[in-house]
DNA sequence: GAGTAAGCGAGACGGTACGTCAAGTCTTACA
DNA sequence: TGTAAGACTTGACGTACCGTCTCGCTTACTC
């Protein structure tokens, strides 16, 4: 049911990703070199070539095919501890290798924006619904106010998480800091009136 | 006062820098050579190198040198709109030339440690020192809760601006992001009590 | 009485002669290649192998395929206007398009002694040999000397046909140039006797 | 009074041209690379291409500048032993790793005009012209014919030591040819008269 | 004002990697 | 078994920049 010709080796394919993820987290997207992909993996540049268009593409599938981006969706009765695991999940995954590839990745979408398209659709906008999906659930059950901006929310989230490993204002794995951070994201910055919940 | 030999030209550093941050606007800093900054300028490659390490330290000065990174630092009576008017200045400014410049450095800054830690001090701790500034001001004054992590809340600011920049979730400039974003931060995600100062 | 199998298709074969022609004159044998007869010919370059070893044996063979490299052998009452008919002949065929590919064919033989020996085989001798068999003639019937060495002359009368297809001295279609060379080279080049045959 | 700029590196170059003679002897000009000559030579590939356009040019400058082009001009009292030294010369070096070069030369002419005018213009021509001389000195001191059309000479004389050298109709360093082949073209093919000199 | 010490432009140098082309081999589906 | 299709390794192509290295020339300060 296939047409003729000699078929794809997942044998060369397999080989260039594992070459490329290696790669990657060495050196990071600056000195990953096409070339160096195809001496280490033990096939030729052309074979690269043919499949990838060039080395954000490469990247960016070899990112998807070894990072364990399939953080667990947790599903308990409550949101609010759902959003904290699944954050401290993503969060020590960019603190190790997934991390500095990741932002190799988005490094690359600079100039590429087909790579950072495809980072969008696989990467970001599944996780971005998951949250969604989080938050929805906890808007349904009272954990949240009922006129809560979900997209806000999931940026707030999302942002700080990002600007860790892009800009390191400060490291991903210090102690407390996601749950911090998401506790204020909760709670808000303004004065508890009198009656507060918590008074 | 100075030693012998001929004095550095300010001609040649200007016109380099000058065409430095021209061809990170053109071409982002993939496409950014010390060989076009030469020809672009007029300049030898040996004086560049004379002056500056490598590529991300030029770009990093032209950057400094030329983008209108000064936002004015607002100061009136009310800490809110201070955050406001300050952030919406850097959204702006992130927006255009000077955004996609930023976003250059930052990223080369990925495999630069020490041009990330210039950018750090030069440019991110000043204006998250009158971020946190302003926040100090609004807890004195009674506008911010007392108890409200500082840091926290600078992160979350700035990581909107800086996410949206680099991962291009949603464009820097749609109306009004910013203003929600921020009222959201300072209101937070919880129900409001029964007795909520609105009510 | 042939084994198994499908029978070689003279479809394809004629296909790759074709096509192999036409590139030789088009291109040339630099630019000839394996990949580019494939292609025009519309067959597999696994055909192509498997049949010829190498482009030179390939081209070689698409000469002797296509070419007009039978130039009439004439035999008329005298050697001396044989010879000339017969070498216009050949300079003619030389000068067009069948001269490019010769050009080619004998100058990858430098590379690939094989084919050269082929060539020689299949057109250089046969035509040698009927130049020396006209020049026994005027031998014989006493047109040319009784003492003269055959081989020479042949080769100084294919030489000037090599060597302007090769070399190019000068153009093979000059007029009168093969004319004037024949008869110097049956004349001589030492002063006339006073009792010449022409006085 | 030379411009700006470091100056061209001789050693370079001659170790490139060395590199390059070496390799068109051990080769030929088919598997002769620009690559190989980097290599051999312990230059960079660029520095090549700065100087030549292609390989052709390359193997031409190589060829002239090593290559015993530089045949002695004999010039004694007698034209013809003048002749038959300089063509047993140019036979002898043509037999020789000279040899292979040229025909190197030659070969890649055929695709690349510009190299085959130089090689004209370099060595053909001069050579050529030398021949002439010596056939005019003998046509004025009565040792030919003075009706003798010297280019038709000059041509059958070449054509024979490249026809030699390419096509490989025999050895070039076949024992007495040249001197027979000289002897025949001076004398003709044509019967002696009853009162010939030699009679 | 002669000497000396930089800075400057130009541009050649040894390199690395690029992305492309063709070579020749191998593996499949189909005839 | 032959053929078309097409993936594979290999190796060279010619180009773009890298960062380094002479050069000849231009300013200064210093004796």
């Amino acid at each position: 049911m296939r047409g003729p010709g000699r078929p794809r080796s997942d044998q060369a394919r397999d080989a260039i990703l594992d070459a490329a993820f290696q790669l990657l987290e060495e050196n990071g997207l600056e000195r990953f070199t096409i070339e160096g992909v195809a001496a280490r993996s033990g096939t030729a540049k052309t074979t690269i070539y043919r499949w990838w268009p060039g080395k954000g593409a490469l990247a960016m599938e070899a990112l998807l095919a070894h990072a364990e981006l399939t953080v667990p969706t947790p599903s308990t009765a409550s949101a609010v501890a759902d959003l904290r695991t699944m954050l401290q999940g993503i969060a020590r995954s960019f603190a190790g290798a997934t991390g500095r590839v990741v932002a190799s990745i988005v490094l690359a979408g600079q100039n590429d924006p087909a790579t950072l398209k495809v980072y969008h659709e696989k990467v970001v906008e599944p996780r971005r619904q998951r949250l969604r999906d989080i938050i929805e659930r906890g808007k349904s059950n009272g954990e949240f106010r009922g006129d809560l901006h979900v997209e806000t929310l999931v940026e707030a989230m999302y942002g700080a998480l990002y600007t860790r490993l892009l800009i390191r204002f400060s490291p991903l794995d210090e102690a407390g800091w996601m749950d911090r951070h998401i506790t204020q994201l909760l709670e808000g910055a303004l004065p508890r009136p009198l009656c507060d919940r918590k008074a």
